[in-house]
DNA sequence: ATGAAAGCGCTAACAA
DNA sequence: TTGTTAGCGCTTTCAT
């Protein structure tokens, strides 16, 4: 019959804390703290003993308090425009682990609506409530965005931007090569009249996929077709109104290379409205293996771009340059990750074609 | 020339904390936090004066430090199994924004590949871990699940379960009256006969919308056409198949109403490849409204069902009654929120067809 | 209506 | 290698 030791007058939850795994392992809660943390400094019986009690009692560590001790309660925000497709869910599952496994506070926003005014004016605002920024594109190459963030010193990560821009940090795929890969595919495949529809030409990866496409092609001594290049903007609609054009050349392609999953989806949606088979009649490839990619029918051969995983280093990138903030040393990286092509069900080799004439 | 006061040997950032408001505003710290968080026992002149302090500050309140002061730091479990295309990303962007808000801790998690067995390990481990639990389908609908929830205290909130189960909290829209409302929208249009494609025979929603279609029927005098219905399971290969079904029939709907949008857009695809033009020779209502419905063409008409909002309400019912633990009252809502139909461009009157014979 | 004191659970710095 | 002390920024309780 034990009296409740009543350490204060408050105290809510009945919630295991450190010092309870610390009575229980003997030691004290400066050693838990480091055992929990992986600090290297403690006899493996100490941290045995440590680990016995938190498993007994199932001990998890108040993710507030030690953010809060540790200075660590980093607020950084994610941005976004253009809720393109299943891209915003990775990245938003992708920043979500990062967050959890960091204690950083994440906050999402959204700046669809926004002129180039506003837009600086939300960035200045941004820079003195937050302590690092992710910028996905298009926003990760808005000049205003990025000159307002730079200038207050908040360190900003820019994801899947295409290329480095030596201002700020970023989490990228070689845009370049994996198009090139794309199309080489598509070539190994005996295509030879491949289409390309361009991304958003505001956006520096869509310029990188482009390049890439005339690269391989270029490679295997094909001259590029203008008529075969289309301008697209990465979104469903545009996929359907180039793809249109492409399918009445009087020589149509027979694949279409679009620069993402979206615009591929409308191609497969465009060449069944026309009573083409894909890919029996038309190959198509997209990119980046969002959920649009398995979303269709026939499941889109693409490039996986590990958008999830990207947002998550991009925090942890991010953290490293917060907390190194004492130093005057800007820390500034280019963190390139691999990406993988995905070999599905929209692409085959070419049938022969009546010639006309 | 005033010198920093170092408070301490620690203290990294330069944050503003609210003893600086505080001072600004001449007031005790108290008063800023009674000022931030509403309270109302606050004098006008007072709270002028504090949020004055704010804004020329740019002051923020500290989220970690705010939950541990207020034991208030929960966490919260977001489980899903099936991210069923644009639902997750709704999902997350509403569970997201209800964290950031009541500064819980959201942990995101996967159960995908977990049989029943695992299902309960996994449950019971996470009562351990967590204050509260959010449960999209088709899991809140696990018998185990809930029971090893249930059993161990941890309010639960099921979120689109299609009906209220008292043993937990539930978020949803009424699905049988939404699916009254669509299939009343095709009766309208002079649609006769309308096909119905079933969702996913675990999960109570379908059997709602069923309901739904079943008695807009009733109430207009046509007979339910068995071979109108058909089994899906929520998955665009599923819409694909059954799709192909039904307009294979002899006597084919001039209408189709899917469970969801993944399904609907499934139909679009397959009425393309069979030469249909949509919404001419077929009308095609989806469910969900989500990211699927805009991301073909031509657009889906739907329901709405706001999950993101319905995920943010979720967090606050188990905040509720995660706070009222030291009561012994359990705390089981049933929030029905509103929905609406969207029309665009999926569905139109039938056009006068030749009958055989 | 406002303030003072105390402490939420944890960890950085320093000491031993 | 381990413990002690002090305090992160905020809110509770209790006093005024």
């Amino acid at each position: 019959m034990k009296n409740t030791v009543r350490k204060s007058v408050r105290r809510k939850g009945a919630a295991i804390t450190i010092d309870d795994v610390a009575v229980l392992a003997k030691v004290s809660p400066m050693t838990v703290s480091r055992v929990m943390n992986g600090h290297s400094k403690v006899r493996d019986a100490t941290r045995e003993r440590v680990m016995e009690a938190v498993r007994e009692l199932g001990y998890i560590p108040n993710l507030a308090a030690s953010s809060l001790a540790a200075a660590q309660d980093a607020r950084i925000a994610l941005i976004y425009t253009n809720p393109s497709g299943g891209y915003l869910r990775e990245l938003l599952l992708g920043a979500l682990r990062g967050a959890a496994r960091t204690a950083a506070q994440l906050v999402i926003d959204n700046w669809d609506e926004l002129d180039v005014g506003a837009e600086r004016v939300a960035a200045r605002a941004l820079a003195n409530s937050v302590a690092g920024v992710i910028l996905p594109p298009p926003l990760c190459e808005s000049k205003v965005v990025i000159e307002e963030l730079v200038n207050a010193g908040v360190p900003v990560v820019a994801i899947a931007a295409g290329r480095f821009n030596h201002d700020i940090s970023s989490v990228r795929i070689d845009d370049f090569i994996a198009s090139k890969e794309v199309t080489e595919h598509l070539l190994r495949m005996g295509h030879k009249r491949i289409a390309f529809i361009k991304g958003h030409p505001n956006q520096t990866a869509s310029t990188r996929r482009y390049e890439g496409y005339q690269a391989a092609l270029k490679d295997a001594g094909i001259p590029l077709d203008p008529a075969l290049v289309q301008q697209g903007y990465f979104t469903y609609r545009s996929g359907l109104d180039t793809v249109e054009r492409l399918l009445s050349l009087r020589q149509p392609p027979t694949a279409i290379f679009a620069s993402n999953d979206d615009m591929a989806a409308a191609a497969i949606s465009v060449a069944h409205r026309r009573g083409l088979d894909v890919p029996r009649d038309l190959s198509i490839m997209g990119f980046d293996d969002t959920s649009a990619a398995t979303t269709v029918w026939p499941e889109l051969s693409t490039v996986r771009q590990p958008i999830a995983s990207m947002a998550d280093s991009a925090i942890d990138i991010l953290l490293r340059s917060i907390r190194r903030k004492d130093n005057d040393t800007k820390v500034v990286v280019d963190h390139v990750v691999a990406h993988q092509l995905i070999k599905r069900d929209s692409v085959a080799p070419p049938v022969a074609r009546k010639t006309r004439g």
